[in-house]
RNA sequence: GGUUCAGUAGCUCAGUUGGAUUAGAGCAACAGCCUUCUAAGCUGUGGGUCCCGCGUUCGAGUCGCGGCUGAAUCACCA
């Protein structure tokens, strides 16, 4: 609002001083840098040049100008060309007075933006999640908050992958060798029991390539000639067709790994408000193909294989249909994506789906155009990079994954190891638990979120995620020991105790260096949020928390609360402290993160 | 080979729509701070060819072009 007021009257400074109409993007009101007066800094070289004066020159006639108008400013100062403003102290009190107790400060106007559909986890069933879709889950996750803060109308769908080949090989694994073994018999989670068997036939039909290579022939005709192959391949065809048999099993499979999800999903905090299946989408899929066919927009080759050519747009010939007639990929893609469209008409589309699919959505973004959706421009295909392991990648056939399960464990046992050593919570209780549960996912999230979505990670599972430094129980940590300070301060006397609506009194009131900066830090809040909203990103969301966080223990470190004699500075500064305490609460439930009030 | 993305301290990463003679955090290393509101904390020291070159600009880690390196992808897998 302030940067808003400041921006307009310069605008109409360069106005009436050098009659000249600039556009406001020339205008860059930014955060004072460190170490120099002021709050608030204008970067006045743009305006030199319908000024026709020196940078300083200018800046002293536009800083007079603003000054005068915008009540809020106590002073302005010239540096190197560069206007810095500094706001009156009561602008900050009551800044302070108005929002310290608001916990949901910074936030957009409940659905004031877009419509929004994002889908991500998108899993196979066919094996259990492991770290490179927890990296996928907690971005979705992340960016539906941020984007839901932002004042957008948000629906998070999850398109189960629950049909294709890759089922059909842990069934076919499980008919074989599976001795009729359940979740019970096994008491293995169902999503674990399916994907030892998706292993298990990968290790098999290893074997049969091999075996068939030492007879002559090469890896593919080996690979397209194994039995396992054709076996699979029936099997897909006899699901498509409906066959009892398969379909029975097949479903049964799918309930222990949805069961298994569950159980997941629920430890990491993800939820949906949509799920599809692709088993019942991917015929629309095939519907949309055939019109397209039917219009001429795409080809039928001789073997009866269909195609789309997208020479022409700088991409290849894409397979839509195979040659028996079965669907691929992409199209159930299309269909989903047309499903979709239709049940919500979203103003942006989101696919949180891994950067390895980035021409699979070129591909998709120009065959829904082709097919005359005009729509596919509002599909946004986030993607992100592998989670790479120093021992090299993961893969679920091979079974070198990091489990998402696992991890868990293993985090929170180290958290729980920390809250023994520390002894500050009872070992073995259930605020224990509960508490290295919480502590040890935060690790974990705030760990993979605070890494651009972009880049790819490198995680070492042996010394990877630690707990101390930029983390997220250093954060976790931050908002105890308010919640601490706090509790301690309405335990004591009332002067201590901030009633509902307190306001201070304190026009006059001098804040010092470092809660200056926590001020403006949490004056950025609304800012921050917005752009990571624009940019879709969870990592801008975790380095302010971690900033304004640190900038919080330095303040605690050297400025006294409680022990302060001066009731109104003491005040201010539980005022202040709630206020932190309630922006890294919210700060970190965006990235799906809770924060406890004592650790 | 084509396309896309990345390259910043020993390691993992930030770095705002280009902005301040000094490019920041954390980890690791070293030196301090617990009788005092929670030491999962704080303070300090050392550590840089921002991959290379050219260009645009008052100003480039940021933008453009060319190159180098790495990753992904270009399947009748999903």
């Amino acid at each position: 609002m302030i940067v808003k007021n400041i921006t307009d009257s310069a605008i109409n400074a360069v106005k009436s001083l050098y009659g000249a109409e600039l556009p406001a993007e020339q205008f860059v009101i930014q955060p004072t840098r460190e170490g120099i007066k002021g709050d608030f800094t204008l970067v006045v070289f743009p305006m030199t040049k319908v000024s026709h004066k020196a940078p300083a020159a200018t800046a002293e006639e536009i800083g007079e100008r603003v000054t005068n108008d915008v009540p809020e400013i106590e002073s302005y100062s010239v540096i190197n060309g560069f206007l810095n403003f500094t706001l009156k102290n009561s602008y900050w009190v009551d800044f302070l007075n108005e929002n310290y107790e608001n916990e949901t400060f910074g936030g957009g106007e409940k659905n004031s933006g877009d419509k929004i559909v994002i889908e991500f986890s998108s899993p196979n069933t066919n094996k259990p999640l492991h770290l490179g879709h927890v990296r996928n889950n907690l971005i979705g996750m992340a960016v539906s908050n941020i984007l839901s803060a932002a004042g957008n109308e948000v629906v998070k769908v999850n398109l189960v992958n629950d049909r294709g080949i890759h089922i059909c090989k842990s069934m076919i694994a499980w008919l074989k060798w599976g001795n009729c073994e359940t979740p019970e018999s096994s008491s293995k989670k169902g999503d674990h029991l399916v994907g030892d068997y998706y292993v298990e036939f990968d290790k098999h039909f290893k074997e049969d390539v091999k075996l068939l290579e030492n007879k002559g022939m090469t890896e593919d005709e080996a690979k397209e000639k194994a039995p396992l192959t054709n076996e699979t391949r029936q099997m897909l065809v006899k699901w498509e067709a409906e066959d009892k048999d398969v379909r029975a099993l097949w479903e049964m499979m799918n309930e222990w790994v949805y069961a298994g999800f569950d159980v997941t999903y629920k430890r990491l905090g993800v939820s949906f408000d949509k799920i599809y299946y692709e088993s019942q989408t991917y015929l629309l899929g095939k519907k949309v193909v055939a019109d397209a066919l039917q219009k001429g927009l795409i080809t039928k080759d001789p073997d009866n294989s269909v195609w789309i050519d997208l020479t022409n747009e700088g991409l290849d010939r894409k397979l839509l249909l195979r040659k028996d007639g079965t669907s691929v990929y992409i199209t159930q893609d299309i269909g989903t994506a047309l499903l979709r469209y239709n049940e919500f008409h979203p103003d942006k589309m989101i696919y949180v789906v891994g950067n390895e699919q980035i021409y699979h959505f070129d591909v998709l973004k120009l065959t829904l155009k082709r097919f005359g959706y005009d729509w596919a421009d509002f599909i946004y295909h986030l993607s992100y990079g592998m989670v790479e392991l120093t021992t090299g990648k993961m893969k679920s056939r091979e079974g070198t994954v990091v489990d998402a399960d696992e991890l868990m464990d293993e985090m929170k046992s180290t958290a729980m190891d920390i809250i023994r050593e520390q002894g500050k919570v009872e070992y073995g209780t259930r605020e224990a638990e509960d508490l290295s549960e919480m502590v040890g996912l935060a690790a974990l999230k705030y760990y993979i979120l605070k890494v651009d979505p972009k880049k790819q990670m490198l995680f070492n599972p042996a010394e990877s995620i630690d707990f101390n430094g930029n983390t997220g129980p250093f954060i976790q940590y931050t908002h105890a020991r308010i919640r601490s300070l706090l509790a301690r301060a309405s335990a004591q006397t009332e002067t201590n105790t901030l009633d509902n609506q307190f306001r201070l009194d304190g026009e006059d009131i001098v804040f010092n260096e470092v809660e200056q900066q926590l001020l403006r830090s949490l004056h950025d809040y609304p800012v921050m949020l917005e752009k990571a909203a624009k940019d879709y990103s969870p990592a801008q969301v975790a380095n302010y928390a971690f900033e304004l966080a640190k900038l919080y223990n330095r303040f605690y470190q050297d400025t006294p609360v409680l022990k302060e004699t001066d009731e109104r500075l003491r005040k201010m500064r539980l005022m202040l402290s709630l206020f932190v305490a309630n922006n890294i609460k919210n700060s970190m439930k965006l990235l799906g993160i809770n924060v406890p009030d004592k650790m």
